[in-house]
DNA sequence: ATGAAGATTGCCT
DNA sequence: GGCAATCTTCATG
């Protein structure tokens, strides 16, 4: 059963952490792949500077400007696309949550097929592990920029972790912790954002393999300018 | 019309 | 750690 989509309907700093733990999963020709969340990021939207709704409404990011509990999917750096749930903290508030990394529960065969090109090897921990891998392992791209997460019948959709509606985990357990204890959530800054890059609005599981590495804001090197 | 930067990743030294 | 790949979107002229 997917989450009900009241549960978008909150500001996406409130959404963001309690997604962590839920389950992504995109039926295909191909098969099914499911991921739990470990690590998401919230952005808001004129307010955010950050956030792609900041300059307002384009045909780009019009799905954000939308109902709550659907897909907002992008492509960016010419080769990646990434995927964001559509939050709703107010009327037209355009806020989204980022999915930045998951842990494969289901399909792990498919998803590793299409994240190795060649004769590339891929760790289970690496298969969604960044926003761009976690598309990849899914078969995410512009065709679902929109889809309704929160319909039973939809393609890609959330549900609950195994456990409880939210921050459960009990399908992936730490460590000597015994399965189903609660894991403990960090926060930090945003990556790779070049501004509002204090705002700790980046969400993850303490100690989880499959969270993305840490990277800070590297503005790429302009193209050569005359002296 | 044109250019610059981007919510990234993988390969190279 | 550095940088290329690759193309869409937005800002500027």
């Amino acid at each position: 059963m997917p989450i009900p989509r009241n549960f978008f309907a909150r500001h996406a700093v409130e959404v963001a952490p309690d997604l962590l733990g839920c389950v992504l999963e995109h039926q295909t020709a191909d098969g099914l792949v499911a991921v739990e969340l470990t690590e998401v990021e919230a952005y808001a939207g004129r307010s955010d500077p950050a956030s792609h709704a900041y300059r307002g409404k384009t045909k780009r990011n019009a799905v954000m400007f939308g109902p709550p509990g659907h897909a907002y999917v992008y492509f960016t750096y010419g080769m990646h696309f990434c995927v964001n749930l559509v939050c709703l903290g107010e009327e037209g508030s355009a806020s989204a949550v980022l999915l930045r990394a998951g842990a494969v529960i289901a399909g792990e065969d498919l998803a590793r097929a299409r994240r190795t090109r060649g004769a590339a090897s891929v760790a289970s921990r690496d298969l969604a592990r960044g926003p761009a891998r976690l598309c990849q392992a899914l078969d995410i791209d512009r065709s679902l920029d929109g889809a309704d997460v929160c319909a039973a019948d939809s393609p890609l959709r959330v549900r609950a972790g195994a456990g409880n509606p939210a921050r459960s985990a009990t399908v992936l357990s730490l460590g000597d912790d015994p399965p189903g204890t609660p894991r403990k959530i960090m926060t930090g800054p945003r990556v790779g954002v070049s501004s509002a890059a204090e705002v700790p609005w980046r969400f993850w599981f303490e100690g989880e393999p499959t969270v993305s590495l840490y990277r800070a804001h590297v503005p790429r090197k302009r193209k050569l300018v005359t002296p």
